[in-house]
DNA sequence: ACTCATAAAGTCATCAGATGACTTTATGAG
DNA sequence: CTCATAAAGTCATCTGATGACTTTATGAGT
């Protein structure tokens, strides 16, 4: 058990100075302080100082004009990128990946087409079935399949979402090697596809959830344990 | 006119080193070389390096230890800020709000407690019915008893993900100003709470699908007029 | 007075060197 | 072989200096 930042003035120089911002200490518009100044405000040296106004202008917030100043961009985070990464737990993740999954599917049926259907089989056809080996990369491969559903679906925002979701699930599987996941049942995968092909979207509802029960619990064991 | 970056070697070095690590260079929990070798390779100070490499420590792909080195946390665009907005339609937005929404009551139906549910009934009184005024400040009151759905489910990869939406739509209402959104029938939201309370995940999906219907249908007229 | 080229001042961009703090590895006594 | 300790490696931070660019002040010429 440690402090949560043991040493790190570049970041507590960060959050005051974005505080600041959030707090309307400037208005849009305005320059800050010059970089000596906020050393000198915040008790840090010139360059801690840069690493934090860097960092502010990569997320949005200010903006610098050699010559100029540092100027405020932004002074407030609506239009804040989504992140949650750290926040989130993979239990949670996964959760929210079923939601779009299940809806996905039930437009996708209402929606196909004989040739998305086709695709689906093809794809489905290529990630085969677990033989053992490298979990992670299979597991990568099995999210190309779901992946492919929901862009079957058309809704932009939906295969957004989810590729964010993609990458960051597949990182943490990656990092945490989750030895005890279990192989995604490959009937429960067809069984979507064929619900796909009825255009009933009740059954493909039910599918999809037939699908991820298996995952989520194994997904509450490794939390328990 | 002007180009894209008139001086930047800070910026560059960003660049260079995510392009680096996205192309694979290093594997996840890998060490990059230290912040001398860094400066040497892409020929900037050190200075530099770090304000390059705090940016990457802010976007999630890498991480500093003191005394140790720098390491890989992702090698995919799994930090990358969600931003979707003007690409995706406020149909498609909508959507996937409804996939939230859905998978949210059935958590909430499972995960309830007597105070969950009294406090939806608090909020949705106050919300109120529609008396034909302020139509953008009635739907984002409606938002406001939606969100408490999900904030009831625990899951904070959807709470997130909804305070998204919530502000790209209540957004796009306000400056599209749709004037034909239908009333969110109050008796349809009053099923979501009691379905809730009944702990039946399926009546609280089909009580929220039941909501969302005239909505969805309300867009596409707006859409095709 | 007014215009406008030029100088001066202000500020960010970048570099170089040094010290401290922390982690990892090598060493050697027991 | 174990383990305390020393040594080496690396990030964290500070200080000082120079260059590049922008803004403001200056003043000659009209």
């Amino acid at each position: 058990m440690r402090a949560i930042s043991r040493t790190n003035l570049a970041d507590d120089a960060v959050e005051a100075i974005r505080s600041d911002i959030l707090g309307k200490r400037w208005a849009v518009g305005e320059k800050l302080p010059n970089e000596a100044a906020l050393s000198a405000m915040l008790s840090v040296s010139r360059g801690t100082v840069r690493e934090a106004v860097r960092v502010l202008v990569s997320q949005g917030y200010l903006e610098t004009r050699q010559g100029s100043g540092t100027y405020v961009r932004a002074t407030s985070d609506a239009g804040r990128p989504l992140t949650m990464a750290r926040r989130a737990s993979l239990r949670d993740q996964f959760e929210a990946r079923l939601a779009l999954d299940v809806e996905a599917a039930r437009l996708t049926a209402v929606r196909k087409s004989p040739e998305t259907v086709a695709e689906l089989r093809r794809l489905l056809a290529e990630r085969g079935s677990y033989d053992g080996g490298d979990q992670a990369g299979f597991i990568e491969r099995d999210l190309a399949f779901h992946k492919a559903v929901i862009a079957a679906s058309g809704n932009r925002a939906m295969i957004e979402i989810y590729d964010f979701f993609s990458a960051s699930i597949a990182d943490t599987i990656a990092a945490t090697l989750g030895k005890d996941i279990p192989e995604p049942d490959m009937q429960a995968h067809a069984d979507i596809v064929d619900a796909i092909e009825t255009g009933d979207p009740d059954r493909a509802d039910a599918a999809v959830r037939r699908f991820m029960g298996p995952v989520l619990a194994a997904l509450d064991r490794m939390i328990l344990s």
